[in-house]
DNA sequence: CTGTTAGCGCCTTCAT
DNA sequence: ATGAAGGCGCTAACAG
């Protein structure tokens, strides 16, 4: 609703009327054109906007220009810190350049997913930014090629293409971690994740995981791949902490956690079992939410910087909406941070 | 950009040619005016459709409806948990309904708030949800007044004035927190904040502690309230928590923290003192994020059902569109729960 | 049942 | 330096 005047709703219209001049002219001192305007009726304009505190109607914009400026942002959880921190990167970068934010959380169902794209699409956005699910990958492939800016942000493409990426160095990272565990004395290490279905990012920590297994420390890690449901209390997890512990009862053991969700479970499992993470068991794994450290002995971490991978994302859509920069794909792998605390020292 | 067929861009004129039919007809069509249609053209129309992959236009259908299905949400900082599952709530509720979600970060800026709600005005959305920073009330309040829905989520008007509010029962919860604080042995209680400013809600809770040191603790409750800054690792706090302690040495002092982030900076100060939770110093305090189960002895937290006061919110601005419910200005005050855990114990 | 016409608010040639 | 006219894609009278 724009600001109103005895009823009459305020358009261009209505202020050329106000100004006495015709509604191109008012346009033209919107859009800056000030070459062409003389300084007297630019000035009458100036007031008359002021007073009537007009505000351009961006859809009316759009229509005409075929361009809405809005960004479409598909997340599979807005509640999660991963995935707000995110937005807030993306937020960030598009506010400094007019552009405006579409939000849709597909709660990692690709029903809700293509139907959160078709309605993106409806509203002309003019850039999709997609944590996917990997169910829709055909399709936003498809919108790419037909000319809209994609880019994945902390995802790739489950299918064979090339699309504009921003990740962290997950499977890179997740080697690092797990040779630091083996350097640690750590003879098994069991993979905790809440379901790994289509989505890349675990794929990919569960990749570099299954090769350091292997070449590092000398086991089919398949065998100690956990997947489980979260309720978000470690109830779901717990019976397969048991499990893991139990069957290696006789090696040195570590749990990893493909994310802050997981490892959120698997201390309330072991806090459940009585069980000290670091002098029981070894613990690590993805993401520090701010309590790493407060959690005794310290919970070793791998912090990423999901700012950043908004930032990014939203710095190559803006790139591909300009024409500027490198028309090749681009994939960008940002780096994350082992941070070494108590839980898988000794 | 919409799905295209030889380079030519599909709009309903488009479909209208290829099924041999008027716009208007297939306006009926997309409207679900079926009573108007015979079997026979409906049918047409609807195979066009299909094979065209037609997607009606957002931005000409609110022009001309002037209505945009869109709902702008500003908040003060999407990184927080509690905005994001707020904002989760929102989306939630109105993804139901078919209504969209374009999203603006202040920062709890008032600049950056009155700039984003200027351009949630110019994109014509129907309906603001706003985590006021408190500096733009008064401009808030005109906008519902010019008649656009506007409802405050977690905090309430800082000016007088009436304004659809959904927030949690703050101040009532501090009280009961801080009675049960004094039943608990503790003689002083600090109220740590970073920063209270125009935030009605760290006001709220602000009265509520102060209330209840005077009527139960019998002291005037401004000498232990400390502002600080918060940098994220206590190091703001520090000095402060340790002037409280030290000055009131011979009293059984517990430390309130008035939200999450402040709790976390208090926990992080404490272990840098190396000072423990409950046995040294009682803590407890705004927000439960997950962890507080996993800190020793157990974080004493005031939980939040952020995602109830964003649905309900959301709720509010669809009544407001649709005239539905009772007229009359609406104060939803959601309950909160008090969780203790052995912070606070002893 | 279907089409014609006009117009939402804005921008953009093309004249003047 | 300024304006008139047309059109972006869609909906809604008003006619038939």
């Amino acid at each position: 609703m724009t600001a109103k005047h005895g009823g009459t709703k305020i358009t261009i219209n209505y202020v050329a009327e106000k100004a006495g001049v015709s509604k191109t002219t008012v346009s033209r001192f919107l859009n800056g054109r000030f070459e062409m305007i003389s300084a007297d009726t630019r000035e009458r304009i100036a007031s008359v906007v002021e007073e009537l505190d007009y505000r351009p109607n961006r859809i009316a914009q759009s229509l005409k220009s075929r361009s809405s400026r809005t960004i479409g942002c598909l997340v599979s959880d807005i509640g999660s810190p991963f995935s707000s921190i995110l937005v807030k990167g993306i937020s960030s970068v598009l506010n400094e350049q007019g552009y405006r934010l579409i939000l849709a959380d597909s709660e990692d169902n690709p029903v809700n997913e293509r139907n959160a794209i078709d309605s993106f699409l409806e509203s002309q956005v003019d850039g999709l930014i997609v944590n996917s699910t990997g169910a829709n990958d055909r399709f936003l492939l498809q919108l790419r090629d037909n000319g809209l800016p994609v880019v994945f942000a902390d995802r790739c493409l489950s299918i064979p293409g090339e699309i504009d990426t921003v990740e962290t160095n997950n499977t890179e990272m997740t080697c690092s971690c797990m040779q630091y565990l083996s350097r640690m004395g750590y003879t098994k290490v069991g993979f905790f994740a809440n379901g790994i279905g289509k989505n890349t990012t675990r794929m990919a920590r569960l990749s570099g995981y299954l090769k350091t297994m292997e070449e590092v420390f000398g086991y089919d890690g398949r065998d100690t791949v956990y997947e489980y449901v979260s309720h978000g209390d470690g109830s779901g997890c717990a019976d397969k902490i048991l499990k893991f512990i139990t069957t290696y009862s006789q090696e040195r053991v570590a749990l990893f956690a493909v994310n802050g969700v997981a490892m959120l479970d698997i201390l309330n499992a072991l806090q459940k079992m009585k069980l000290q993470a670091g002098a029981d068991v070894g613990v690590c794994g993805f993401d520090n939410w701010g309590w790493a450290d407060l959690i005794p002995p310290g919970i070793t971490t791998i912090a990423q910087d999901s700012f950043a991978v908004g930032a990014e994302a939203a710095k190559i859509i803006l790139d591909r909406l300009s024409g500027e920069g490198d028309p090749a794909c681009r994939k960008i792998v940002l780096p994350s941070k082992l941070e070494v605390r108590g839980s898988t020292v000794r």
